[in-house]
DNA sequence: TTGTACGCGTTATCAA
DNA sequence: TTGATAACGCGTACAA
């Protein structure tokens, strides 16, 4: 590997002069620092970040925390990340934590050995597990939808209470009036909030919320859940359901498809995410939207403005609601 | 940040002492080890990796670039390569190429700059363009499904004339002599050679392959190709088609369904890759299913072996056939 | 058993 | 305009 002083050598020089007609210091002569560079050029030499880090204190990379990658949320908040990071000159290290608390903590611990200057985490629930060591590190942390409340962390979410809003009120405007809510235990905090968004939109039309509607989270995959929500839904007298995430619903609809239930003549149903399947399932999926490639720009931006020692608020981003082929006007 | 020099003093040892303590060095002795690693876990104290790979002349990092994340394709490979590196110590710096070969040339002197140990690219098209340069870096390179032909690169990936083969002889079996190809030129390479395990398979067959049956590929998201293809192949006796990827078979699909075509009854179709609403559209798509995980392990394995200066071997995995319900036998 | 000194590659400070 | 030196944090050869 070529360095600074294998040039320095080459050129006759010490290397404090290198340094300085690299990075185009005015005090060098203009004919050292062009035949330094030429030099440079031809040996095929590039700077060593690590050494760069050493000296600066500063890594210029972030750390990304994900549950894992394979879900279709994650993907375009790391694509958003890794965009404005790379635009300014910071670098990704990507790990997983397979929703495990353990693993979380663990690749926190790892991001903070290799010195990252912030780190971002989707999902978390490290919030509150060690809020000691979190205030030992004096790493920046951004969280994105978190799960957990704690100090020593910023965030970025979007706002579940109107994303579930705009479904139910979609709803009841077709003019359902028995509406379900498949939730799920495995995100308890944002369930929550997207189940109160239902209630308050229920509450709104002056519907009381009726617990039977609401089958009871079980822990199981997501398509398996929808499938057996629906069991439970066709013993009452929903006619419309609203589930807490995209793939929930579409076991629902392949249960629906399965038991010969039409969609949305005889059952009206909404998801949330808008993952890509979602167009291509059959009804397509009305769905709401959640802003996932802005929501990865803004924390991005937030860690910048970290770094920056800019002041910085918590966000709180809207969702859209996307309407296609799985719900319909409710038929007497 | 608390170093080793800060337990020295605080422990009334050299750093040198605590360096060796900490790492169970069996020369100190028990009651200072002891005493200086309770020391370090009270100080909060996390070895600079910073430091670690100034001195080691290694980072135990692994750039990974890909085209995108949002690819359905891209997202396990990565999840296999880290899952392996962080088993082996190594984390994994993500980079994007958004598929323009200038990009992907800077974002390898980006990880070549912050001297990672090795570099995995998936469908590269680097290989070819600077082969002298790749010389010079000395980073050993390996390519997932490279798109592109070059020496200093070791490879891992599907066996893309042994998948489309398959595909084909399976709507054989199923009586079709009259198979559409879709192909794409978005992927020159991989495309031609699942072209060449169609040709094959009908060859076998003792089938003539005829270029009507081929819609030329143009340059446009592989949905709405799939759409355009499906147009061009209605002006032919097509009973089956092969499409170069499930985004695209999913895309002629969704146009079936608009043309009122029964799928499979009037047309089979085929995809490749198996990504996840391959299972969810209506009907469910038969296609080829690529070890994606798997490729991303190996991929991993194969650069952990070249750092430990093992031999290593190109690799070619083989696809398996996921028969779902847009096949069909052929109707007289 | 412990400590001293040095180097990894870069940059900032001070001196010439 | 250039150079010598030190420092970032760590690990190791060598000395004590």
């Amino acid at each position: 590997m070529v360095t600074i002083k294998d040039i320095a050598k080459a050129a006759g020089v010490s290397h404090t002069t290198v340094s300085r007609a690299l990075k185009g210091n005015p005090v060098i002569s203009p004919e050292t620092r062009a035949r330094i560079q030429i030099l440079a050029r031809e040996m095929g030499y590039t700077p060593s970040a690590v050494a760069q880090s050493m000296r600066a204190q500063r890594t210029h990379t972030v750390g990304m925390v994900v549950t894992t990658i394979a879900d279709p949320f994650v993907v375009q908040v790391v694509e958003g990340v890794e965009s404005v990071a790379r635009a300014a000159g910071y670098s990704v290290l990507l790990c997983t934590s397979h929703d495990d608390p353990d693993q979380e903590i663990d690749v926190v611990e790892t991001l903070h050995r290799r010195r990252v200057d912030v780190i971002i985490v989707t999902s978390s629930r490290v919030g509150s597990l060690y809020p000691e060591r979190l205030g030992q590190l004096r790493v920046p942390i951004v969280l994105i939808n978190n799960q957990s409340e704690g100090q020593y962390l910023y965030s970025v979410a979007v706002d579940d209470v109107q994303g579930a809003q705009l479904a139910v009120e979609h709803l009841l405007k077709l003019g359902h009036r028995r509406i379900g809510y498949v939730g799920t235990n495995r995100r308890p905090r944002s369930s929550r909030r997207r189940l109160a968004g239902y209630e308050k939109a229920l509450d709104q039309a002056g519907i009381e919320p009726d617990p039977a509607l609401i089958p009871p989270p079980v822990s199981k995959a997501d398509i398996e859940r929808g499938a057996e929500a629906l069991a439970h839904l066709l013993t009452t007298d929903a006619t419309a359901v609203f589930c807490y995430n995209d793939l929930i619903a579409i076991g629902l609809l392949l249960a629906c498809r399965q038991r010969g239930i039409a969609v949305p003549q005889q059952l009206s149903v909404v998801g949330f995410d808008d993952i890509e399947s979602a167009q291509f399932v059959s009804p397509a999926l009305t769905t709401v939207n959640q802003p996932r490639l802005q929501l990865g720009q803004l924390a991005m931006r937030m860690a910048l403005d970290l770094l920056n020692r800019q002041e910085v608020q918590d966000q709180l981003l809207l969702c859209k609601l996307v309407v296609r082929e799985s719900t319909g006007p409710l038929k007497l």
